[in-house]
DNA sequence: AGATGGCATTTTGTATGCCATGTGTCAATA
DNA sequence: TATTGACACATGGCATACAAAATGCCATCT
């Protein structure tokens, strides 16, 4: 269950200057993407050491700029920095990714509710399409594609709301998320419930009802957490 | 107005173990620390090129460290790297300062509801203690002094509050804003209604009532963008 | 047999050197 | 005189080398 291709979610965090000519980002910074998504696909363990002569070797890079990514990634709470014995995927609790969870439902219900003051209709139409194709990817239980495409509206939202502090914010915390919010739909009935929320969450995009969409997205992340917290004790 | 001396306000992002016997910081998380207080007190002017050679040889260590500390404050967003040209302090846009004070008022409201539920009455009365004692500074006029245990106030109900993704979040995001939340309070008559709206924060407290709490803490945000706004389009 | 101390190996931490990129200045030409 | 091109200087980017710290292993002693 590896290969989640974070990368096509777009948990890149977005570069301060974006339309800037050329503009190609630097090695620490292409690292640090790189490593990112190796977390976040579970490539690398939580827990796991990271050995920088490895992964420098592996990536053909030399330890400096791999050394700067991983403050990079500390400073996103990915990995975590043990003076003299280096660095290791973040492992959080159960108790911290609840704490987690209820920090992105304040953030997707504040988006929630600056995305239908601000959305233009062809933005709605646009979510609106790629939630069809999501429940498309849904009857054919294609769980990646369903996964990508659901983490994509969620994260149209947050982008339409036009908050670039907030945007930040929620991309490196769905970064930290990433792995959890993956789990749940693994179970079918979870599967189903998710699928059942997305239509409250659509229903409440096309009437533009911003507290409604709010109080929708919290209420989701809350039930993703309960649908967590029994997977998260039981394997621990 | 430089010196508002910034690591009295606990504005280092908490350390991911804090009791680990001996446990002294690396030497990037020092010089971290360093540059964050020289930008956020002013003493690196927004814009301002950070030399590296300069920097490093004022601080006493290597160029290598400072690159790694310059990343994880490019990750918080206090500066900017730009792809060899070295880095720059951030001058966030008007327009950005509010959309981080938003997202800060939005952080605070929900901080203000998890501390009501969870404060015990001893947090409650400590932070009554800081009120009273940031009331004598403003009786005597001690613009620093005020400034600080304001600061303090604020960032008790989120430590309080429990969450620790939200303690993050809150305080990278108050290092950004550090220096513009001082600026509104050096006009009298906004230092004034500031304090009014201090009175309502602590009597909200004491009712012990999250909601009210919540609202009055993002509306204390608010109307600091509506006496910055003023400034900062006129001094720009 | 278990524990402890020291040595060797491995790994991280820091500094420095070299190369590439960008910038500023001066001169030459239109 | 203004504009453009080239050259030199300064600065950042990356790799490598060196130093310090930790870990694991083995031997020795109890």
């Amino acid at each position: 269950m590896d290969g989640i291709a974070a990368d096509a979610a777009g948990l890149a965090p977005p570069s301060r200057r974006p339309a800037m000519g050329i503009a190609r980002s630097s090695l620490p910074e292409q690292v640090a993407g790189r490593l990112r998504d190796m977390i976040v696909q579970n490539d690398l363990a939580p827990g796991e050491r990271i050995r920088e002569r490895a992964i420098s070797a592996e990536l053909n890079v030399s330890r400096t700029p791999l050394r700067e990514a991983l403050q990079v990634l500390a400073a996103e709470g990915l990995v975590e920095l043990l003076p003299n014995r280096g660095a290791i995927v973040a492992k959080p609790s159960p108790g911290e990714v609840r704490e987690m969870l209820e920090v992105q439902g304040v953030l997707e219900e504040f988006a929630g509710q600056l995305f239908c003051a601000n959305a233009r209709e062809e933005d709605i139409a646009e979510i609106c399409a790629v939630h069809f194709e999501m429940m498309a990817a849904y009857s054919r239980r294609e769980r990646l594609q369903y996964f990508k495409l659901n983490q994509r509206i969620h994260r149209m939202i947050v982008e339409l709301a036009g908050n670039r502090a907030l945007l930040g914010m929620y991309t490196t915390l769905s970064a930290r998320l990433y792995r959890f919010r993956y789990q749940p739909n693994l179970k079918p009935e979870h599967w189903q419930s998710a699928v059942a929320e997305h239509e409250q969450i659509l229903a409440a995009i096309e009437a533009r009802d911003g507290a409604r969409l709010g109080r929708v997205l919290k209420a989701h992340l809350q039930t993703t957490w309960v649908k967590l917290s029994g997977l998260l004790t039981e394997e621990d």
